[in-house]
RNA sequence: GGGCCACUAGCUCAGUUGGUUAGAGCAUCGCCUUGAUAAGGCGGGGGUCCGCGGUUCGAGUCCGUGGUGGCCCA
C-alpha cells in the first residue's frame, strides 16, 4: 500500500491570479487610488523632504488621446512616481492648452457656423469652452486610466480667470521691459470676408489666372552695372536690357519692389533684335519661345553676381532691386521671381532681409490705395485685366496666357484669398539681447539626449521675430487700446495690469463686453498724440504664448517651486512649448523655467511610418488599453527606448506581453510561498539561513542598481535590469533551488521561515521598484499580500527605495560562484538534480567559505548531497568538479535520494521527512 | 531643398576610451519536468552590425559618402 504524501507538503497557495485580466480589473484600481486618496496621502508624507517637481506641458484640449500621448504621459507619471517613492514631495498638476483655433474651428463646424463674425464673441466664447471642457474631462479620464497620479482635480487651465490674468500680467511685464512692438507682417486675407485667415481656413481650389512674362528694363546706367557683372562687353548688345519676371498676380505688381534670383543657378543674357532679355538659362527656351533659336547668348552668370544690381518698375516711378532667395526654383517661370514683400510670405521675409519697403497698396476689402498709383481706387480682381492691358500697351509685356493652378480660397466664402501685410503684435527677439540672453539660459539646462541643447540653440538663433497677436475670438485678448484721435495702437503695462484685474475677478470676456473705460488708468492719454478717447483692439494672444508662460501660472505658488527640475515632451516641443518657456522665462524672470529637458520620440507603426488617423493606423490610447491593459503598455512604454523614435503594434505589444506574463508569475509564486507567513513569524536577516542572507544582499545591490537608473531616467535600462534579475537571479536559481525548502520543511521551522522571510524581503523590493512602472500589477501584487505583512503601508506606494548601501561585493562573488555551479548542474544530461550527488575541490579562499554553509551550497546546487575539499594547488577561479549518482533511494515525500526507512512507519521516507510526517 | 536624429538576430534592445569566435530577453526548434502547471528548468539554430570608400596591425565602434526612415523647417 503506497502513500501519497502530496498532502503533507507545503505547496504555494495564493489569491493572486495568473491570469490578469487587466482591461477588466485595472478600472477598479483607478476608483481605488482616488477613494484611498493614495497619491495625496503619499505627499503629504513626503512635504518635508524637498520637492521635486515635473511640470507638465498642456496637452491641446480637442480631441482623444492617442499612444504618442500614451507615451508621454506614462513616462512623465513614472518620473513622478519615482520621486514619490524616492521620498520627494512630487506634486504633479497636470494641465490643459485650451484656448485657440482648432477649438474655436471645432466649435463653429459643431454649431454649423461658417462665419465667426456672424456670432456674438461672448456667446461664441462659451460654446468654445464648452467644447474645450467637454475635450478636457475626455483627457483627464483617459490619463487617470493609465494609472496616472496627479492632481487630478485641480488641474491648471488656460482658460480660467487666474490663468488669463497670468498671460496678461506677462504681457505687462513684457510691455514694460520694452519688448513687445507693433510691426507688419504677412497674412492669408480674405477681401470677401474682410478678415486675416489661418493655414486652417485655407483650401486649395482650381484658379484660372493671368499668366504674364513682364519686362523689367534697366536705365544706362543699370545697364553699365549689369553688363559689367556679367563680364560683357557693352558694344555689341542692344541698348535695351531687361529681365524678365513671371506673376499670375498682376494686381501684386504695383507692390514690386524687387527681383530674386537662385545663387547658383545660371542666368544667361540673350539678344535678339534691338533687345536684351536676363533669364535664368534652364527655362530660357520656354520663356523666350518658338524665336528662341533666332537668340544669341551673350554671357551666362551666377544668380549672386546679380545681387545689389537694379532695374526700372515697368509703371510705378522706382528701382526694383535685384536680390537672391534661395527659395527661386527653376520648375516654372523665368528663374527671376517678382518679389512684393507685402503680398507674399517668403516675399515678405526677403523684404525683411534687404531691408526693403514693405508696400501694402491695398485695404481690407482688396481695394488700391493711394499707394498704389494709377490703380488706386480699384478692386484688385477688377484691376488684373486692366493691368495688363496697360503693360501690353507700355511695351512692357513679353508674353500672356491663362493659366489654371490650384490656389488658396476661403473655406467659408470660397473666394480667393491674397496675401497682405498688416499690423501685428510681435516680441522683439533682439531688443534687450533677449535672443543671446536665452541661449545662454540653455547653457544651464541638462538635455536629453545632450544633443538637444544645439539644436534648441540653433532653432532660437533662427527665431523669427515672435508674432504674438491672432485676430480670432477664442482666446485672452491682449489688452491694447486704439487712439481715436491718431489710431496710435497702444499696448502699455498700466492697462494691461488693470485688464490683468479685471480678468482674475471676471474672466476675459470683460474685455469684450465692458466699456474701454473700465480698463484705463486715471488721466490716460494717448503717448503719440495726447488723445483722450479710445477704442480696444479685438485681438487675441497666440496660444503658444499661453502655454509659455505655464511655468508662470502654476510653478512658484503653492509650495511649488519655480524653475521646475524637469519637463518631458515629445521633439517637436523644442521649437513649440520647450522655446516658447524659455523665452518669456529669460525676458520676465531672466532664466530658464527648468532644469533638464527631456525629449521623448515619437510613436510610429510597426514599420516605422507615421502613425495617421486618416490611413486608419493610429491608435487610440483608450481603445488600445481597453485591448490590452494599461499595464502591458506601460511596460512597453519602459521596454523601449523613449528618447529615440519608437515603434508600436500588435506584434510589438504581443512581444510584451509574454514579458509580462512572465514577471507576474513570478510575482505570483513568490506571493505563494508567503501566504501563511505571519508577522511574528518573519525572521530578522541577522538570523536568516546564509543562502537567503546572500539572495537579500544581492536583491539590496539590484535595487541600488536599477533605483539609479530610474533616477536618471534610463529607463530601458532598468526594465533590462528587472527581466535579468527576475529572471536569472529569481526563477531559475533562487526561486528555484528554494522549492525543497519550502515545501518539504516543516511549515514552521526555522529554515522555512528565513526562506519566506527571504522572499518577502525581495518581493518588497520588487514591487517598490516595478512599481513606478508596472503600477497595477504591483498594486495588486501587495493588496494580495498577507494584510499584517503590509503592516502601515496601505498602498504599494507608501513604500520606499532601499537607502543606499555599499555593494555586497563579497556576497555577489559568492552568489555568481554557486550559480555557476547550480549551472552546471543543471546542464548535466541523464541523470539530473536530485539523482545526483556531487563533489567539489575547492581553492582554499572559496573552501573557506563554502565549508560552513555546506548544506545551503547543497541546496543552491539542487543535489542530494555534496562533499568539499580543498585543493590548495587550485588557483581560483579553478573548481574541481565531480557529479556521481546519488547514494540512497528517493524519498517518496522530498523527491531527494537519502537512506530511507529509518522510520519503520515510513520505509519509503527519508530520516527528515518522516520526522515530519509523524 | 535645409537642420537635427536613427539604422546591430523575426521583434525590443546591450555592445565602456577601436582589440579574441558580436551579446541578452521575447519569438522559434528540441529535450526535461508535471509539487509555480493556461506554469517551471535545460539546450540548439538564427546576424555581409543599412551600402560603398577610407584611416588602422585591427572598425559594429573613428572619418567621408550614398541609401532608408523620422522630427522640425523651407
Amino acid at each position: 500500500m503506497q502513500r501519497d504524501y502530496r498532502d503533507t507538503l507545503n505547496l504555494p497557495k495564493t489569491a493572486f491570479p495568473m491570469k490578469a485580466d487587466l482591461p477588466k480589473r485595472e478600472p477598479d484600481r483607478v476608483a481605488w487610488w482616488e477613494a484611498q486618496r493614495t497619491y495625496q496621502r503619499r505627499l503629504e508624507r513626503n512635504k518635508q523632504n524637498g520637492a521635486w517637481i515635473l511640470h507638465d506641458g498642456p496637452p491641446y484640449a480637442n480631441g482623444h488621446l492617442h499612444m504618442g500621448h500614451f507615451l508621454n504621459m506614462v513616462l512623465k507619471d513614472m518620473f513622478v512616481k519615482i520621486a514619490l517613492l524616492d521620498g520627494k514631495w512630487a506634486e504633479f498638476i497636470p494641465g490643459w492648452d485650451m484656448h485657440g483655433l482648432p477649438i474655436e474651428f471645432e466649435t463653429l463646424k459643431h454649431l454649423k457656423i461658417k462665419d465667426f463674425h456672424a456670432i456674438d464673441p461672448i456667446e461664441l466664447r462659451n460654446k468654445c469652452k464648452e467644447r474645450a471642457l467637454h475635450w478636457l474631462d475626455e483627457q483627464r479620464s483617459t490619463r487617470m486610466r493609465m494609472g496616472n497620479f496627479g492632481e487630478w482635480q485641480h488641474p491648471y487651465r488656460t482658460i480660467d480667470p487666474e490663468f488669463e490674468a497670468t498671460i496678461v500680467e506677462a504681457l505687462a511685464d513684457l510691455a514694460q521691459a520694452g519688448q513687445i512692438y507693433k510691426g507688419l507682417r504677412s497674412t492669408l486675407w480674405c477681401v470677401h470676408d474682410e478678415t486675416a485667415l489661418a493655414e486652417a481656413e485655407i483650401e486649395y481650389e482650381q484658379k484660372v489666372s493671368p499668366s504674364i512674362f513682364v519686362r523689367f528694363s534697366a536705365d544706362a546706367q543699370q545697364r553699365d552695372e549689369i553688363l559689367r557683372a556679367m563680364g560683357v562687353s557693352a558694344e555689341h548688345v542692344p541698348q535695351k536690357v531687361s529681365v524678365i519676371i513671371w506673376t499670375t498676380t498682376p494686381w501684386t505688381l504695383p507692390a514690386n519692389v524687387a527681383i530674386a534670383f537662385k545663387p547658383d543657378a545660371q542666368y544667361a543674357l540673350y539678344a535678339h533684335g534691338d533687345e536684351a532679355f536676363i533669364v535664368a538659362e534652364e527655362l530660357a527656351p520656354q520663356t523666350l519661345g518658338e524665336h528662341f533659336g533666332q537668340f544669341r547668348k551673350l554671357g551666362t552668370v551666377k544668380g549672386e553676381a546679380l545681387e545689389g544690381l537694379s532695374v526700372r518698375h515697368p509703371f510705378m516711378d522706382r528701382n526694383s532691386e535685384l536680390v537672391i532667395a534661395d527659395y527661386v526654383d527653376l520648375e516654372t517661370g523665368t528663374g527671376a521671381v517678382h518679389t512684393a514683400p507685402g503680398h507674399g510670405a517668403d516675399d515678405f521675409q526677403t523684404g525683411l532681409r534687404y531691408n526693403l519697403p514693405i508696400l501694402n497698396p491695398v485695404d481690407a476689402r482688396g481695394v488700391f490705395t493711394a499707394e498704389a498709383g494709377p490703380y488706386a481706387g480699384m478692386h484688385i480682381w477688377k484691376a488684373n485685366p486692366k493691368i495688363v492691358e496697360d503693360l501690353r500697351e507700355s511695351g512692357a509685356l513679353w508674353n500672356a496666357f491663362e493659366y489654371t493652378h490650384s490656389y488658396p480660397h476661403c473655406w467659408r466664402c470660397h473666394n480667393p484669398v491674397i496675401f497682405r501685410a498688416t499690423a501685428q503684435w510681435f516680441i522683439a527677439m533682439d531688443q534687450n539681447r533677449l535672443r543671446a540672453r536665452t541661449i545662454e539660459n540653455l547653457q544651464d539646462v541638462t538635455f536629453t539626449p545632450d544633443w538637444g541643447k544645439n539644436r534648441m540653440t540653433q532653432m532660437l538663433e533662427n527665431h523669427p521675430e515672435w508674432c504674438i497677436s491672432r485676430q480670432r475670438t477664442w482666446g485672452t485678448p491682449i489688452p491694447a487700446v486704439i487712439c481715436s484721435a491718431c489710431t496710435e495702437s497702444v499696448l502699455d503695462p498700466a492697462v494691461a495690469r488693470i485688464a490683468a484685474k479685471h480678468f482674475r475677478e471676471h474672466g476675459a470676456d470683460t474685455w469684450w463686453r465692458d466699456p474701454v473705460e473700465t480698463f484705463l488708468p486715471h488721466g490716460f492719454t494717448c503717448p503719440n498724440c495726447g488723445g483722450k478717447a479710445f477704442e480696444k483692439e479685438k485681438n487675441i494672444v497666440d496660444i503658444w504664448f499661453e502655454s509659455g508662460v505655464t511655468h508662470l501660472a502654476v510653478l512658484g505658488k503653492n509650495g511649488i517651486p519655480w524653475p521646475s527640475d524637469v519637463v518631458l515632451e515629445g521633439g517637436d516641443q523644442y521649437r513649440g512649448w520647450f522655446r516658447s518657456s524659455v523665452v518669456t522665462a529669460t525676458a520676465i524672470k531672466g532664466s530658464a523655467p527648468y532644469k533638464q529637458i527631456v525629449k521623448n520620440g515619437w510613436v510610429n507603426d510597426e514599420h516605422g511610418r507615421p502613425m495617421s488617423k486618416s490611413l486608419g493606423t493610429g491608435i487610440d490610447a483608450k481603445d488600445a488599453m481597453q485591448k490590452w491593459g494599461a499595464d502591458v503598455l506601460r511596460l512597453w512604454s519602459a521596454s523601449v527606448e523613449f528618447v529615440d523614435d519608437v515603434r508600436f503594434g500588435p506584434n510589438v505589444v504581443d512581444q510584451v506581453s509574454r514579458v509580462y506574463r512572465n514577471i507576474r508569475n513570478r510575482v505570483r509564486f513568490m506571493l505563494s510561498n508567503v501566504d501563511d507567513l505571519g508577522r511574528a513569524d518573519v525572521v530578522p536577516y541577522a538570523q536568516m539561513q546564509w543562502f537567503d542572507k546572500l539572495a537579500c544582499d544581492v536583491t539590496d545591490d539590484w535595487v541600488a542598481r536599477v533605483h539609479g537608473h530610474l533616477k536618471a531616467f534610463r529607463l530601458h535600462d532598468a526594465y533590462l535590469e528587472i527581466i535579468r534579475f527576475e529572471g536569472d537571479d529569481l526563477s531559475s536559481f533562487y526561486l528555484d533551488a528554494l522549492k525543497d525548502r519550502l515545501y518539504s520543511s516543516a511549515a514552521h521551522s526555522a529554515r522555512r521561515r528565513s526562506a519566506q522571510s527571504a522572499i518577502l524581503h525581495i518581493l518588497t523590493q520588487f514591487l517598490t521598484v516595478t512599481a513606478p512602472l508596472l503600477s497595477f500589477t504591483a498594486e495588486e501584487a501587495w493588496q494580495s499580500l498577507p494584510e499584517a505583512l503590509r503592516g502601515d503601508r496601505a498602498s504599494v506606494f507608501d513604500l520606499t527605495f532601499a537607502g543606499s548601501k555599499h555593494p555586497n561585493a563579497a556576497s555577489a562573488q559568492a552568489w555568481e560562484k554557486l550559480k555557476e555551479l547550480r549551472s552546471w548542474v543543471a546542464a548535466s544530461e541523464g541523470r539530473r538534480d536530485y539523482e545526483l550527488q556531487a563533489k567539489l575541490g575547492l581553492p582554499q579562499s572559496w573552501y573557506d567559505r563554502f565549508a560552513p554553509h555546506l548544506d545551503d551550497v547543497r541546496e543552491a546546487m539542487v543535489v542530494s548531497a555534496l562533499s568539499l575539499r580543498a585543493n590548495p594547488s587550485l588557483e581560483e577561479p579553478a573548481v574541481e568538479r565531480e557529479l556521481l549518482a546519488a547514494d540512497g533511494g528517493k524519498c517518496k515525500r522530498c523527491w531527494k535520494y537519502l537512506p530511507l526507512g529509518a522510520d519503520p512507519r515510513h520505509p519509503e521516507l527519508c530520516a527528515p521527512c518522516a520526522e515530519i510526517v509523524g
